[in-house]
DNA sequence: ATAGCGGCCGTACCATGGTACGGAGTCAAG
DNA sequence: CTTGACTCCGTACCATGGTACGGCCGCTAT
């Protein structure tokens, strides 16, 4: 499978023809030679790049932070992309512990709610008794 | 602070006052009665509710789902309230996970970017010898 | 040689969650 | 009673990440 068009590439990215398009234009992915009057051909690298666009869009980030992974693997600049990767490592752990603390959070809701038949869920009653005592 | 305009409802709530009518344009804020000619006050009631959307939102709601928590809660309506914060609570888990490995896979690409001083970084390696053996 | 499938291109549209703007009305202080 | 801050309202605009559409063109099979 060497070299494929257009809707081949998105099949082995998993993704929509229409979709590739747009990371073209975004300048995620080249736009490959074209050997046959206007119609691109791809192969296995830009496979490659489209599944590692798709993993890094999975660890959280955008299409504009991949971009500039994308840049910094070309240019080589291992400390700027060694930064990049810390720099998103804490941000992950900050969303993972904010995502955390919500689950706790209505995990205990869903618990207050189940003791108790009648009457709102305490959900709404959660938020409010918190700061109002302020100003 | 028994009472107040648009503006002190924002700023209890951390929001703009274009947010606050967003909101109530969106239904998740009641538009209130309005004592003197048009100006619309506000309660801790108020504050309350716009609190708790910002909190859900926190927690992931999306504001359509967070519109749904709310009737809920108005109509009282336990069992609902619940299985919805239990669906809410699997796909919180699904994230955390997501999240927890694309930090993990982030964190080894980093300390293998690490071990070495030339060539690319190998961050995008690590995405695609994984499965182009396929058809 | 002609139909039709697929590729190419620009442009428009979608959802989400806001943010900004302009004009008019209102309210309170000086 | 004027000034300035604040409100109201509709409508337009923004970023993000796509998705759809319509016209044209070339490749390939029948």
């Amino acid at each position: 499978m060497a070299a494929m068009t257009i809707a081949g590439l998105a099949r082995e990215g998993g993704v929509g023809v229409e979709t590739v398009r747009y990371y073209q234009r975004r300048g995620l992915l080249a736009e490959p030679a074209r050997p046959h009057s206007g119609v691109r051909r791809y192969d296995a690298e830009d496979v490659r790049r489209l599944r590692f666009i798709r993993g890094a869009q999975g660890a959280g980030f955008s299409l504009e932070q991949i971009g500039e992974l994308l840049r910094l693997d070309a240019s080589e600049d291992r400390a700027r992309a060694r930064a990049l990767a810390r720099e998103h490592i804490a941000e992950l752990d900050r969303r993972i512990a904010d995502l955390q603390m919500a689950r706790d959070w209505l995990s205990t809701l869903e618990h207050d709610c189940a003791s108790g038949t009648t009457g709102p869920c305490p959900i709404l009653r959660a938020f409010g008794g918190e700061g109002e005592a302020r100003s």
